[in-house]
RNA sequence: GCCCCCAUCGUCUAGAGGCCUAGGACGCCACCCUUUCAAGGUGGAGAUCAGGGGUUCGAAUCCCCUUGGGGGCACCA
């Protein structure tokens, strides 16, 4: 039996940090065992489910290398694979096929229950503090009784006949797993009186006629397991492999939710986490490789993931280890992906200056280039470009004047060091403007006053960059140029006579 | 309320009876490097393996109970 797993988002919000990684695992898993790896829509939820999101899923996904092999059309691309259509609304012939049969077999019945009494039968069995369960009201109508209720109006709903009896099946994550059919609520709605059909009856049809072998989920879909299971055998299909992942979760260890946290793919994107941290962070998050090795590609992943290697216990969020991650992975990107990845970052920061009315250069990729070995380092995020080089682009430049003047010095002082400083860097600027010669030449200075080299430096710092944290100093200087440099330092010794 | 799952440093985890006086990573602290910020290096604090019973010569690892946490119990997915 060939193994075929899938993803079955669902359009009802963008993609969320659980779905990518239900996903992540599903994908890995199939390309670990050379299996199929399948992506159907599951947008019966009409009332929640919109194009927006869908198309927000499926970029997601794609942009994080998460492929598959078999999917619904999109974007022009025809669908792919030989069990479509993969969007649910596009399969409900299948499902009302699927209902008609377990009718006739009475493994299903016509349920004439309404809103109002369920409700009733609920808020009763709250008062005796029992489970909730459907009483079984229509469980055994009459013909006669059925057609009295048809006369009256009413629109059936379709319900699954539980049964009685103990559901066992063997986790690839948790092991056996059995659990009685009375703790499963009653006889279940598998279709709505409107005529379309509900979650637990679709992914099964579904599942059974897309031959999936493995169903990889999270493990708020373990409960729900024996109803599936239940369902499986009443269509006659073999019931595939379950593997229940453990729950990401909030701070506070509940299930992660938008409440609580970030959940959106595309914010984290949005921050400048790149895809391949984001991977790699999510495959640790439940799975782990046995040895002490933590960088992983997806493909490295593919080649390594076991589901005997997931490990049982939910995994809180933890948003620092993401960030050394993505630090360990923008060190790694070649110069020009980095700078094609950095560069909107920077624009977007050099656009709203300009909107503050700035006068602003707007870079290319020629001009980022140069300064990768000053940035790379110093990027937990993309958009961390923007406060490191942005004053290189901007004519002006907001000196809060006390930022000028280093703790050990006061204002005439470091008035005084940045005229000298201003004469050695126009002195060795007219030879050759390189940070060797510039070090070389203010350090004499330094030794020359008695001063200590990091307050002349620091000075100079926030005179040409307005910031006391910024990349190195003389590599600074250089990208910022002569003309510039010496500008800004002038204007930095007037601002300190405003301090006088 | 009922059912199910889970339980190792703050967090992610290694550990599948003796290799564990429990290893790694993030974060934190210190030192080194150093013009700032990072990065990197070194070291450190941090887990009586939730608690209690067993089984065993021996238990973080197996069993039971308790406690705690989570999830599920819709004409949502």
């Amino acid at each position: 039996m060939a193994t075929r797993c899938r993803i079955a988002p669902s359009p009802t919000g963008p993609l969320h940090i659980g779905t990518a990684r239900t996903a992540l695992f599903n994908f890995l898993f199939a390309r670990h065992v050379g299996g199929t790896f399948v992506l159907r829509i599951e947008d019966t939820d009409v009332a929640r489910s919109t194009l927006g999101n869908e198309r927000d899923i499926l970029e997601g996904l794609h942009w994080l290398g998460i492929t598959w092999d078999e999917g619904p059309e999109v974007a022009g691309q025809p669908a792919r694979g030989p069990y479509g259509p993969y969007r649910q609304m596009q399969r409900l012939d299948l499902y009302r096929t699927a209902s008609d049969r377990l009718l006739s077999e009475d493994k299903a019945y016509p349920c004439y229950c309404t809103p109002d009494e369920l409700a009733a039968d609920r808020a009763a069995q709250e008062a005796t503090h029992q489970p909730p369960r459907y009483v079984g009201r229509c469980a055994h109508l009459t013909a006669e009784q059925r057609r009295a209720r048809e006369a009256e109006g009413r629109r059936p709903a379709v319900r699954f006949r539980v049964g009685e009896g103990v559901v066992a099946f063997d986790d690839l994550i948790r092991g056996h797993v059995e659990i009685d059919t009375t703790a499963l609520g009653g006889d279940l709605v598998i279709v709505r009186s409107n005529g379309t059909p509900l979650y637990h009856f679709t992914v099964c049809v579904d599942d059974a006629a897309m031959a999936i072998s493995h169903v990889i989920r999270g493990e708020d879909h373990l409960s729900n397991t024996p109803r599936h299971i239940l369902l499986f055998r009443a269509l006659g299909a073999d019931v595939p492999t379950f593997a229940h992942l453990p729950l990401i979760l909030n701070a506070d260890r509940s299930k992660m939710s938008k409440r609580k946290s970030q959940t959106a793919i595309d914010d984290y994107r949005a921050e400048g986490f790149i895809k391949e941290a984001i991977v790699n962070y999510l495959a640790l998050l439940g799975w782990s490789p046995g040895t002490e090795e933590e960088i992983f590609s997806l493909e490295q992943l593919g080649e390594r993931f076991e589901l005997e290697r997931v490990h049982s216990g939910g995994a809180v969020f933890d948003r620092e280890r993401l960030e050394w991650l993505n630090g360990q992975w923008i060190r790694r990107l070649p110069d020009e992906d980095l700078v094609e990845r950095v560069l909107p970052y920077l624009v977007t920061r050099l656009e709203e200056r300009r909107a503050e009315g700035a006068t602003v250069h707007m870079p290319s990729g020629d001009d980022i280039v140069p300064l990768l070995p000053l940035v790379r380092e110093r990027l937990p995020l993309l958009g961390s470009i923007a406060d490191l080089v942005d004053f290189l682009f901007v004519d002006e430049l907001a000196v809060e004047p006390a930022l000028l003047v280093p703790k050990r010095w006061d204002v005439a002082t470091t008035a005084a060091a940045l005229g000298d400083a201003r004469q050695v860097i126009a002195d060795v600027g007219s030879i050759s403007f390189e940070a060797d010669e510039l070090e070389a030449g203010l350090r004499a200075l330094v030794d020359a006053r008695g001063w200590k080299a990091g307050d002349l430096f620091m000075a100079i710092r926030v005179a040409i960059t307005g910031r006391t944290a910024t990349p190195p100093l003389f590599d600074t200087l250089v990208a910022l140029g002569l003309e510039r440099a010496l500008a800004r330092l002038d204007a930095a010794r007037e601002a300190l006579e405003d301090l006088t």
